[in-house]
DNA sequence: CGCGGTGTTGAAAATTGTCAATAATTGTGG
DNA sequence: CCACAATTATTGACAATTTTCAACACCGCG
C-alpha cells in the first residue's frame, strides 16, 4: 500500500472552514498549502495509524468516516470518538512521539497526511494557525470531558440520544439531512463508545423506535422526534 | 479575595521537571520565568476558575490538590480528574476563550498563573516550549482516553483498583510513599469520577480491606498488596 | 457537646449484562 | 448471478452488578 503522492491545495479545500478556519491573510493562507505533504486513501477497515506505531503527523479527514480506539493491556477496546470529513486525528501521538490507539476507516476515507514538524514550524510564524493548532487540541479536551460525563452519570437511552443527536448534528454541519442518518459503525462498535453491550444498543434502539421518535431500519436512521431525544438527554425536571 | 502579587522564577522552581520539564539553554529557562505572571492562593473549597468564565491563563499548580468537573444542562456533574503539583489546568478554555468546567481546591492550595498570550507569543520564539505545550495538552488527551476506557469497559473493583493505583503513583512521582495515601477527596468525589455512587465506592473499599489488599481509616489508605490490585485492573486470563 | 458533613452497611429495586436462538444482511467464491 | 458462509442485528429469559433508600456510626469543629 504505497501512500499516493499527490499534491493539493488548503487554499481551495471546499473543507477549509471545518479543518482550518483561520482569519488568513492571502499570503498566510497559500504557506498553509505546505502544512499537508501527501493525501492518502484508507479503505474500509484499514487502520491509519495503529498503537504503537510512531507518531509524525496529524491528518485532516476529507471523505470518510474513522473510529479511534484504545485497548487496554488485557484486550478489552474501547473506542473513544468516531470522526468524519473536517477533523484532525493523532493528536494523541504527540506527548511520547508514538500513537496511543488505533485509527480505524469505517468507509473508504481519504486524509491529508500534515507532518507535525512542519505544524509546528509554520505555527511559529503564522500566528493564527498557532491559535487554531491550541484550539483544535483544547476541543478535543473538551469534546472528551463531554464523554465522561456521557459514560459517567448517564442512564443508557440518555447516552443513545445523546449520540444519535450528536451525529445527526455533525452531518447536518456537513450539509447532510437534519434528521437522517446512516450509520457508519456496528452496533457493537457503538457500545462500545458508549459503555454498552451492543444488545443494549439494539434493544435502546427498538425502544426509541416503538415509542417513535426515530425509524430504524438496520444502519438507517430517521429522527421524528428531535426533541423527544433532547428530553431523554436532559430530564424534564429542571 | 484579591491575587497576591508575588513575582516568582520557574528557573529555580523545584516542580520544574513535573510542570515544564524541557530542555532549555540558560538565556531560555530565564525567559520562562516572565511566563508566570504572579501566583494566586486557594482555599479549600474555593474555585480557581468555574464554567463560562473568560479564559485568560493556564494554571500550574504549586501545591495542593484540584477537582475537576463539568455539568450538564440539567444539573448532573462530572468529575473530569483530580490534579496535583506540578499539573496544568485550564487546557479546556482555550477553544472558546471561557472555561468550560470548573476547577474547585481540596485543600489550600497555590498556583502559578501563566496568561496564555505570554505562552503563545514565547513558544513562537522558544521551540521547546512550543514542543512542551502541544506536549501537555496531548497528555491530557491521552488521560482521558484512559479515564474513557475505564468508565466504559470496566467494573466498579477495577475501577478503583485503578484509581487507587494511579493516585499512589503519582503521590510517588512526587516523593511520597509508594503504599500509604491520604484521599483529599470525599466518596462521592471518588464515585463522581469513576461513574459509580459513593455508596459503591465505600462497599468496594471495605471489601478491598476485607480482602487483605488495603487498610482504610477513613480518608487514609494503606495499599497492602499492590499486586493483588494490579490483578484487579489487569484480569489474569490474557 | 451537639451538629452537619461524611462514611458504612443492609435489603430491595432497577438497570444492564450474559447467554442463546433466530433473522437479516453482506461479502465471497463458484 | 446465485448460493453459502460470515457478520451483524434483534429479541427473550435469566443473572449479575449497581443503585436506591434507609438506618446508623463516626469525625471534626464551633
Amino acid at each position: 500500500m504505497k501512500p499516493e503522492n499527490i499534491k493539493v491545495a488548503c487554499s481551495n479545500c471546499n473543507l477549509r472552514e471545518l479543518c482550518m478556519p483561520v482569519g488568513l491573510a492571502p499570503g498566510e493562507l497559500q504557506r498553509l498549502d505546505d502544512l499537508v505533504a501527501t493525501r492518502r486513501k484508507i479503505k474500509r477497515r484499514e487502520t491509519l495509524f495503529r498503537n504503537g506505531e510512531p507518531f509524525t503527523s496529524l491528518y485532516a479527514i476529507r471523505t470518510g468516516v474513522f473510529k479511534t480506539r484504545v485497548t487496554s493491556e488485557d484486550g478489552r477496546d474501547q473506542v473513544t470518538g468516531f470522526q468524519m470529513a473536517g477533523e484532525i486525528i493523532g493528536l494523541d501521538g504527540i506527548v511520547n512521539d508514538q500513537h496511543t490507539c488505533d485509527a480505524v476507516a469505517l468507509e473508504d476515507s481519504e486524509v491529508c497526511v500534515m507532518p507535525f514538524e512542519r505544524i509546528e514550524e509554520l505555527s511559529r510564524e503564522v500566528t493564527a494557525l498557532q491559535r487554531h493548532v491550541h484550539q483544535i487540541m483544547s476541543r478535543e479536551i473538551v469534546r472528551e470531558h463531554g464523554v465522561m460525563l456521557l459514560l459517567g452519570s448517564m442512564r443508557a437511552e440518555e447516552r443513545l440520544a445523546a449520540f444519535l443527536l450528536n451525529l445527526v448534528q455533525r452531518l447536518h454541519a456537513r450539509g447532510f439531512s437534519r434528521s437522517e442518518l446512516v450509520l457508519r459503525m456496528t452496533r457493537e462498535e457503538i457500545g462500545s463508545y458508549l459503555g454498552l453491550k451492543l444488545e443494549t444498543v439494539s434493544r435502546t434502539m427498538s425502544k426509541f423506535a416503538a415509542d417513535g421518535m426515530v425509524e430504524v431500519e438496520q444502519r438507517n436512521v430517521r429522527i421524528l422526534d428531535p426533541e423527544a431525544l433532547r428530553r431523554i438527554v436532559n430530564p424534564p425536571g429542571c
